[in-house]
DNA sequence: GCGCGGCTTTGATCTAGGTTAAATGTAGCC
DNA sequence: GGCTACATTTAACCTAGATCAAAGCCGCGC
């Protein structure tokens, strides 16, 4: 109806986001204009690898996986993407095609910022720099930690890891509940494993009596028996 | 002998990096002016896992390795850096302590950037935030390219593409020499296999006529037919 | 309610790569 | 040269986790 309204909505959306905080109408404006919506329905591709790059994705709703594929074909979830995060902003520096792909895992809504906004406000704006550089780095920060959990830690340390990571900023009062926001087996991919070992080590987990798993619910009765497990 | 040697020394190599190119003299001597040196002697510490970052480091001479050690105490080698090359400067915008340990492999020369004096010139250079950025998403596409070996290829496959990556600028004629620049124990924990397994695959690859082995120096015969080998 | 197609679980079996241990090099260093 | 200390290789054996195959389960459309 109102022509206006998304416009004034997308504003508000980015300035929302940490990379965007403490800019003024007018900057926003200028990112806005060159902002783009896009609808993913699950199961879709959002780009595929070898793609060029012409911006980066921000996750409004929904849920974007990013991963491989093998030369056999043999598919690896890198990371789960959730509104308010995004993705592909380190190609846009490098001028290099997509190494990963993505993928809707739920009908989701993305923006895509182009390059050439962000170039600009970054030539403009030092604060916006420091907020890319902050941005970088956290992603730089999470892959060594995945590092670190794919070759020094075994899969169950993994799994347990994941439950605890999920838990974020929800109550640490004991007996918390964890949903499991993706399919079983995407999870699994994600912690670099099959979906059978995944299952097989959430049933022993239960059997230990750290976890009662409800489908994808997983309640904890005791979050510091589950942080201290081991074997 | 003459006090303003390394001064000037220390800026002309600064001013050779793809960090600090373009940068005009002024500029060079207000990151010279927080910048240190330290000598490291083979298997010495050059800062911890937990250690405060108080800046980045850069490699002059000499090598050193990235790693982080498991609480049963074993090491793993995410990142051997050599002369020109960098660590460190994810931290700097995070105010995060240190996840990795640094160590020298060889006696090696380093130089410490202070914090400040980048974060200084970052609000003055637009030019000089772009090239962190690249430098910053550089590293990230190098990880992500680590992650997908480290999920999705054999350790046959990792010791191939590790070959043929040392390569480099080396001219493409066909009977290319490598020269092993660590240690095996320490190349195998990069690639993320033990010692004995990266010692019989070497043997696989002689056998099969791929590569034959004098100490630290491969000989690559073909480099085609070890690009196209499959098992 | 019924049935179809995709997830998830379970069990049996297999294997890449790790572990252990001992032999063999090799590099400094007196 | 000969010694010591460490790096590398070799061989035998083992295990975490993959693969394969067959049920269950569960949500969804009709």
């Amino acid at each position: 109806m109102n022509r206006r309204q998304p416009q004034i909505k997308l504003q508000a959306f980015l300035a929302n986001l940490p990379m965007f905080s403490e800019m003024n109408g007018a900057d926003l404006d200028r990112i806005a204009a060159h902002t783009l919506p896009h609808y993913a329905e699950k199961g879709q591709s959002i780009c595929q690898c070898g793609d060029p790059c012409t911006g980066f994705h921000l996750v409004v709703y929904g849920q974007v996986k990013l991963g491989f594929t093998s030369a056999q074909g043999i598919e690896k979830v890198v990371e789960i993407v959730r509104p308010g995060q995004s993705f592909g902003e380190a190609l846009m520096f490098l001028d290099a095609p997509y190494i990963v792909f993505a993928q809707a895992l739920s009908d989701s809504m993305l923006l895509h910022v182009a390059k050439q906004a962000v170039f600009d406000e970054l030539a403009r704006d030092p604060g916006f720099s420091r907020r890319m550089l902050s941005g970088l780095s956290r992603r730089l920060h999470g892959l060594v930690r995945d590092v670190e959990a794919y070759t020094l830690r075994s899969s169950q340390e993994r799994v347990i890891g994941y439950l605890l990571a999920e838990l974020r900023d929800d109550a640490d009062a004991s007996p918390v509940e964890v949903h499991l926001s993706a399919g079983k087996s995407v999870i699994a991919s994600r912690l670099n494993m099959t979906p059978e070992h995944f299952s097989r080590i959430l049933h022993e987990l239960g059997n230990a009596g750290l976890i009662e798993i409800h489908g994808r619910t997983v309640r904890i009765p005791d979050l510091e028996r589950l942080r201290g497990y081991r074997v």
